[in-house]
DNA sequence: TCTGGGGTCCTAGGACCC
DNA sequence: TCTGGGGTCCTAGGACCC
């Protein structure tokens, strides 16, 4: 009798996507530092000889940008130069003036992503969406062609071979390099796609937790974020080791039962979740960070076309996806950045831009507008099928 | 020169109902 | 006159993730 099988789960994730699918259809960037991010100004300019009809290029710099963009995502060359995601494109613009600058194209980057999870699938066709440029991938009983079916071979080693079949598969239908980890669960499958990256593969097993895991910071952690991680830092926990070996008492003193309780687990490389195949949107949302805050005296006419056009946005989004929601809500961040929202729910879900902006903007008439307007946001939640 | 946009999940209090 | 629990829905805020 064989021993009953280990679950085994992968960590795919995209190397620098946004950049990298830019970097194919712009192959004279390679080797710059390049990052993605702000709007849609600076987008490269193409001019041609008209004699000889080559086609020449001209990039953005981050040099002279003003605005309030951030990041989305940087080249490891540009990483090289102490800029990475979610930085102020004016902060990295004093780091690195002469990294190239392009604007996010995601209907371009969702084509890719969708092609990579397509060549996942078709070798290993359990896996979990986690966005854009990751998946999870259940290699439970995973067998490649050329894996004999009765062989009683080690199963770490099958999936050894099916994480570098996923890679080759991904490259040959993208172009595009990825990072995949293979571990017991989730949550170190997670961490350690991290641990080689890019163009990585690793293998975690349990026994590896305390020498590969246990010395990496807490923030590490999915579901460990900066909050979390200046509490555990201030109580002497560096190091997810460190949490591992904590009191759970204290741990629940300052955490809560159950993100106390789950915060050992983790740091002992504990997680049953399973992975998740399908799912329902349960919000559809847009928003909007003016160039400068606005007054709400001064720049209501302004507001007013803004206010509107979200609803039409979320309304064209909810009638694309084939959703209605029942539940209205606005988003304001006001320039101290101070955030508040208002939601109201309706009798019967709408998917009407008209009615989706009546019902906010009853939303918006109980928030104090005593300071500047940073972002405006409008959402609708407890959707269903339309 | 601070800090995008799209989401999920959790908590906590109050209303309301049984 | 005083006093139950449990369950669900709604709302607001916040942490976290990609």
């Amino acid at each position: 009798m064989r021993a009953a099988a280990p679950r085994l789960v992968a960590h795919l994730d995209m190397d620098a996507f946004y950049a990298s699918v830019e970097l194919l259809r712009y192959p004279e960037l390679r080797g710059l530092p390049v990052v993605i991010g702000g709007g849609r100004r600076h987008q490269p300019v193409e001019t041609t000889d008209p004699r000889t009809g080559t086609v020449t290029r001209t990039f953005a710099r981050l040099a002279g940008y003003a605005g309030r963009g951030v990041i989305t995502t940087a080249t490891y060359e540009a990483r090289a130069l102490g800029v990475g995601s979610a930085m102020g494109l004016m902060k990295a613009a004093q780091r690195a003036p002469q990294a190239i600058l392009l604007p996010a194209d995601f209907d371009r980057y969702r084509a890719y992503s969708r092609r990579f999870k397509d060549a996942v699938r078709a070798i290993a066709p359990r896996i979990e969406d986690r966005g854009i440029d990751e998946i999870y991938v259940d290699l439970t009983g995973v067998r490649l062609p050329e894996h004999d079916a009765d062989a009683d071979d080690d199963p770490w080693w099958r999936a050894r071979d099916v994480a570098k079949a996923l890679k080759a598969a991904v490259r040959e239908a993208t172009g595009l390099g990825c990072s995949i980890a293979v571990a017991p669960n989730k949550l170190l499958a997670k961490i350690a796609s991290d641990l080689d990256k890019p163009d990585g593969l690793t293998i975690l097993r349990e026994a590896d937790v305390p020498v590969r895991i246990w010395p990496l910071p807490a923030r590490r952690v999915n579901g460990i974020g900066p909050k979390a991680a200046a509490k555990l830092a201030a109580l002497g926990f560096g190091t997810v080791g460190e949490l591992a070996h904590a009191d759970p008492a204290l741990l629940r003193l300052h955490f809560g039962v159950h993100y106390g309780a789950w915060l050992l687990e983790a740091a002992q490389g504990r997680d049953e979740r399973e992975v998740v195949t399908e799912s329902e949107p349960k919000s559809v949302s847009r928003e909007t960070t003016f160039e400068r805050d606005l007054s709400a005296r001064h720049d209501r006419a302004r507001l007013s076309e803004v206010f509107a056009w979200l609803c039409e946005r979320v309304a064209a989004d909810l009638a694309r996806k084939g959703y209605a929601g029942r539940t209205i809500g606005v988003k304001l961040r006001f320039d101290d950045f101070r955030t508040v929202t208002r939601d109201t729910t309706l009798e019967a879900a709408t998917q009407d831009a008209g009615e989706i902006l009546h019902a906010a903007r009853t939303c918006l008439r109980r928030i104090e507008l005593a300071r500047r307007i940073r972002l405006l946001g409008v959402r609708v939640g407890t959707l269903q099928h339309a």
